[in-house]
DNA sequence: CGACTCATGTAATATGTTACATGATTAA
DNA sequence: TTAATCATGTAACATATTACATGAGTCG
């Protein structure tokens, strides 16, 4: 899973320059990817290298030169067999739980005080997802199936969130119950 | 959040090898990090440069020498501290999303096709899971807090596994309706 | 005897982030 | 005029994975 992929699928929607690609993958809350310089624009350089984009450059009389991508025939190809192999697993990196590791260091308040601060955090987050799929719920272009896969994109992160959140508050409530019947 | 804290997290249920750590942190499901060699041996020269962990080199006359290391007093403070500051919010890394970005190349047959194997793989982690959590809910030291705290941090796996294979259900059902309906 | 686990460590590679570098346009 | 956005790219740093290197003991 690398970013060229991304990079190839947004191109499957028209010729995009390297500053809006990396701008789109940034923005993006589902993509693993933070969208920096470095990353998108040399796997531009590689794609093109590779044939699987072609480049036009744009000489304007207002602004900076932009340099557009158009993915080509033999990008689509190399994208559709990536597209259908094996896809990897997801992974969820959850820092709350390597703090949890170390919870014997704390005091029940000092525990309940982690984990409250943690969930008003989380909390933010879900308001600020919800936010952003109430606006957008992706481009608005392609057909109507891959319109509603665009909305399946962004609503994924939100509903982790809401499972964290639920995880979570099962855990702070049975810490809450008076004490020592630790089993489940 | 780096592999140093979960390194001296272990710790405080009571002295061990790097090669312990470094199985210990490889088999967890919840952990980010591998647990390679590099990583945790790299990880040990540090802690013990700082004074946060004792190491105490054990020659035995059947097998190899160990290093054995234990948190000292400042290593506990130094923990508790990173403990109670700001957790870092969950990341959620799903090749499956990078790859419906491109969902527009495939016939639905294709996406279809795709999605179920994805789905039957995604079962299996979670039988697999399952499994690891009937055999083992952590270890079995420490106080009944902590015990509870474990078999929390194992859970949690398991149960976002679950929350996306509820999501990708959902998708699935959808898309295989008629047709042309594509808004919720 | 060959593969696996125990036990340590380093080197090479891959990936990712932050910062640097430049320069025009636009909005407050 | 100062900050933000547009637009490109490189350098330095940080982090992570794989592979290399060594060597003893155990199990089939």
């Amino acid at each position: 899973m690398s970013v060229e992929n991304a990079v190839l699928g947004f191109l499957l929607g028209g010729p995009l320059s390297g500053y809006d690609l990396k701008k789109l993958i940034g923005a993006s809350e589902s993509l693993p990817w933070s969208g920096n310089n470095n990353q998108v624009y040399t796997a531009l350089v590689q794609l093109h290298r590779d044939g699987l984009v072609s480049k036009e450059t744009q000489e304007r009389d207002l602004g900076p030169i932009r340099k557009v991508y158009t993915i080509t025939e033999e990008g689509k190809q190399a994208l559709k067999t990536w597209v259908m192999s094996e896809v990897e697993l997801s992974e969820h990196r959850m820092p709350i739980l390597s703090h949890l590791i170390s919870a014997d260091l704390l005091s029940d308040a000092e525990l309940d005080e982690l984990l409250g601060a943690y969930a008003e955090q989380l909390q933010m987050k879900i308001l600020t997802l919800e936010e952003m799929q109430r606006r957008e719920a992706g481009p608005s272009f392609g057909s109507s199936r891959q319109r509603f896969i665009w909305q399946v994109i962004n609503q994924c992160p939100l509903e982790m969130a809401h499972a964290e959140a639920v995880w979570l508050e099962e855990v702070r409530s049975h810490l809450k119950r008076p004490r020592g019947n630790a089993q489940q």
